[in-house]
RNA sequence: GCGGCGGUGGUGGAACGGUAGACACAAUGGUCUCAAAAACCAUCGUCCUUCGGGACGUGUGGGUUCGAAUCCCACCCGCCGCACCA
């Protein structure tokens, strides 16, 4: 970025923002001197062998797709901003950075550029880099991590090779989610309403051989460990849970009639054993055929074939009505050896449960519809608790009494729950069971730009693991599908030495980033993928900031890998991140900034034309962090004239004009120090809009002193050095420049945090509002601390409060201490 | 449908159950200037006013309270997540 050749003197008002010439304060000459000096001076590396206590501050690593705009600025310049604050304030921080360098888009720009992967992803990092430094962002870039870099995803295969030992990594035939446009297959969590996450096609259903990581041999402490996340969203914990789905139920065996076999299913409510009126199995369930009667065999194999072809979006959409054919055959209800119908019906999910449901279509909605549907027969088996209603014209799903229930009725809630499971396990007819939603994370991608999965297919010896001491499998130079690499794939096997083949399968990208925090704490460690003490020193992260399109799938997946990772004995801690701050989305004019819709606001202009200070403080005062905010061209002008200000009151305070009198130093001193409790607790808290409020109020004060003969004296001294250092997090450049004029130590950035004095910050006097029945009647400048005697006192003399009393003496009184007198006639 | 979040001036937004609209943007008037910009000052929810002030006002309707933007109930609207998971 150029420094001072590139800005043009600009006039008038340039894309709905006033520019004007600057005088003193010309950032776009003092933000590259700054920028230098930090680099230089190493500000912000973080020391392994600090005594300070240690912040590792984190945000989301990005995928490197090209120009950053202002949208994504936020979350960084949220970072940086807390980086520098946490510094301030003592601790040794950890701000790393690196980027998700594998991934599709990088691949469809090579199809459509013609240019390498690797190249596109080079280039976009070095631009990348260079916006993040203009907008005077610091991070520790001796611990940069790139996860195409053979030197990252050595580790990354390492890592696989890990949970392959630990029985988590198999290779399974399923049905299996796939992209026809990005032509690969999908995990579940990448597929949004039966559409893929990224390019949106409808997702279609094949059977393939593939990766799977175990993630459901953790769903319970990934559930249970939620408990730990207090400093998390409630969200995003919702979300998580929602997400694992843990039933808890029962598997009950229903024989088949003519059959030497049974067909097992679950249900979380076996208090509604009695109600069940028919059987369903899903399509793919593999005894449909079995139970089948050869009248009804035609229309069973039409309807399994027409299931089979239908696509995801189709077959979930519960707006249809539903649809299904029976079997002709029969199963037995154990508790009452009644003999039920069995139908087929797409409703019942292969993959949930065991693939088959009983129908109790008095007590679940699903059931009922599909009963109605097929005139099928409707039995109450549990009573609300106002009676049983007789005829159901719903399906009543909630608490009640079991009825029609044989040896049960009567039973309800738990106890019934109980004693229906107790029964059927004491006769070996089930046993309690826990389901999930949750499946496991399918990781295999038919794509070139990924991280090679480290295995090879040997025909005598089948799946052999690469031993560790050949890696990393590197991804060939030429971009071209691995399985048309005959150079890449056909090697010899590491336990026979014959022939065998590659896998030529890359890792799901959400592997690269389930693990890189870790990487960071130990980044040029050449033995393992991190050092166990210093991941141990670093861990957890304190702060995580990025975006909530992340609240399922990298945060889980790192949880997931943080677990699995402490069992292996490598970290001490068992959750990634204590802390996490999930920020909004920026829009302009109505949507959200993208290169797509053409709204980005570009770092670089902003830069040329604002300052990346002001920048930076309009981006946090534009709202709360945590929800999305409009981006308003003109409204960054509030931000420009209040760090001119600043820099007026500052360096050239002989400028302002006095225009009257009365100036109070010990005023100014408490202004000074309400601020600084204020800015330090709206930091804290991420409350980064009312944190710059409230340093414009005080730069006002600043003003209004000057303004009326304030005297240049210890206060004022005070003010300004407590005005530089808060808003340096803020504003980084202006406030170096500043500091470095009032002849501060050292830099700003390694300046003390200020400290407030309670004690100055007490306001002598206060203002007591005055009610009458709750209403405002009058406001009165009283000192600070009167009792209820004397503020009741006080407002009787008011003449206001004397009229709306008109004659009437008060029957009651409440007094808020310095706040509030509400006499009630 | 279920779950979550939200609805405050022309705009972005403030407000431990206690002065609604902090702080800004925009707008209007003024000081300065040959003029303009910048800077600074003032006004800035609606209606009424004898200019003291008064009434109304935080999506709608109820309720709790001396007092409600804030708590409770019902509803309307918007956004997000899940979506036949038995």
């Amino acid at each position: 970025m150029p420094g001072s050749e590139a800005v043009q003197p600009l006039w008038g008002r340039e894309g709905g923002v006033a520019v004007t010439q600057r005088r003193g304060y010309v950032p776009q000459e003092l933000e590259p001197k700054w920028q230098r000096r930090w680099r230089e001076r190493g500000v912000l590396r973080a020391r392994d062998d600090s005594d300070r206590p240690k912040f590792y501050n984190l945000v989301m690593f990005p995928y490197p797709s090209g120009d950053l705009h202002m949208g994504h600025m936020r979350n960084y310049v949220i970072g940086d901003l807390y980086s520098r604050f946490q510094h301030m304030r003592g601790m040794e921080v950890l701000a790393p950075f690196g980027w998700d360098a594998f991934g599709l888009p990088a691949e469809n720009a090579a199809i459509k550029a013609g240019v390498h992967p690797l190249h596109w992803t080079r280039a976009n990092i070095a631009r990348a880099k260079e916006q993040l430094d203009m907008m005077g962002v610091l991070f520790d870039w001796d611990r940069e991590v790139t996860t195409c870099d053979p030197s990252y995803y050595r580790w990354t295969q390492w890592l696989f090779l890990l949970f392959l030992e630990r029985g988590l990594a198999y290779r399974a035939m399923a049905p299996v989610n796939w992209c026809p446009v990005d032509q690969t297959v999908l995990a579940n969590e990448q597929v949004i309403q039966g559409r893929c996450w990224r390019c949106g096609a409808p997702v279609e259903k094949r059977d393939l051989e593939q990766w799977f990581l175990r993630i459901t041999a953790y769903a319970d402490r990934l559930l249970d460990d939620l408990a730990l996340l207090e400093h998390w969203p409630e969200k995003v914990r919702v979300m998580q849970a929602n997400w694992i789905g843990r039933s808890r139920g029962l598997e009950v065996d229903f024989p088949l009639v003519g059959l030497d076999q049974s067909l097992r299913i679950f249900t979380t409510r076996p208090d509604t054993l009695y109600g069940v009126t028919f059987m369903v199995m899903a399509p793919e369930h593999p005894l449909v055929a079995a139970v089948t009667t050869p009248e009804h065999r035609d229309q069973v194999a039409a309807y399994v074939e027409r299931a089979r072809r239908e696509s995801e979006i189709e077959r979930q959409s519960t707006e249809r009505e539903k649809t299904g054919v029976p079997t002709g055959g029969l199963a037995i209800n154990p508790l009452n050896g009644e003999r039920v119908p069995i139908w087929v019906s797409d409703y019942v999910l292969m993959g949930y449960g065991t693939g088959a449901i009983m129908g109790v279509p008095g007590h679940d909605e699903r059931d009922f519809a599909f009963a109605r549907r097929f005139g099928l027969s409707v039995r109450e088996v549990i009573a609300p608790p106002d009676g049983p209603q007789g005829e159901l014209s719903a399906a009543y799903t909630g608490p009640g009494r079991m009825i029609n229930s044989g040896p049960f009725d009567g039973l309800e809630g738990q106890a019934a729950f109980n004693a229906v499971a107790d029964w059927v396990e004491r006769r070996g007819l089930g046993q309690r069971a826990t389901r999930y939603r949750l499946r496991d994370w399918l990781i295999s991608r038919q794509r070139y730009w990924g991280c090679p999965i480290p295995v090879v297919h040997c025909s005598g010896c089948g799946v052999v693991p690469v031993p560790q001491e050949q890696l990393p499998v590197l991804l060939p130079e030429t971009y071209r599908k691995l399985d048309q690499q005959p150079d890449f794939y056909r090697t010899a096997c590491p336990r026979c030495g014959g022939d065998a083949h590659r896998e030529t399968d890359t890792m799901d990208t959400f592997i690269d980033s389930s693990w890189y925090f870790l990487r960071y704490t130990s980044v040029h460690d050449q033995t393992r993928p991190f050092d166990p003490a210093l991941a141990n020193r670093w861990m957890a992260v304190d702060q995580y900031t990025g975006g909530i399109e992340h609240a399922i799938l990298h945060l889980l997946y790192s949880r997931f890998f943080m677990k699995v990772l402490h069992d292996a004995g490598m970290v001490d801690q068992v959750e990634p991140f204590t802390r996490l701050f999930t920020q909004g989305m920026i829009t302009r004019h109505g949507t959200a900034m993208s290169k797509s819709a053409g709204n980005g606001v570009a770092p670089d202009d902003l830069v040329v034309r604002e300052g990346a200070d002001a920048g930076r403080v309009y981006e946090m005062f534009i709202g709360p962090p945590e929800e999305d905010a409009e981006w308003t061209d003109a409204a960054v002008a509030g931000p420009v004239r209040f760090l001119q200000r600043v820099w007026r009151l500052v360096a050239e305070p002989e400028t302002v004009r006095v225009s009257g009198q009365g100036a109070d130093p010990a005023v100014l001193r408490r202004r000074v120090h309400q601020a600084i409790a204020r800015v330090t607790a709206d930091y804290h808290d991420f409350r980064f809009n009312t944190a710059v409020a409230a340093l414009m109020e005080l730069s006002n004060a600043m003003q209004e002193y000057l303004a009326n003969g304030g005297a240049r004296g210890p206060e004022w001294e005070e003010a300004v050095s407590a005005m530089v250092r808060l808003l340096h997090p803020l504003a980084p450049h202006i406030t170096e420049e500043l500091w470095e004029r009032i002849g501060g130590d050292g830099l700003c950035v390694d300046a003390p945090w200020p400290v407030h004095d309670p004690a100055l910050a007490a306001e002598p006097e206060v203002t007591l509002v005055v009610q009458v029945a709750g209403r405002v009647r009058d406001r009165l400048q009283v000192q600070a601390g009167l009792n209820r005697e004397q503020a009741v006192q006080l407002a009787l003399a008011s003449p206001a409060v004397g009229r709306a009393l008109n004659g009437r003496s008060p029957t009651r009184v409440v007094h808020v201490p310095d706040k509030l007198i509400n006499l009630v006639p």
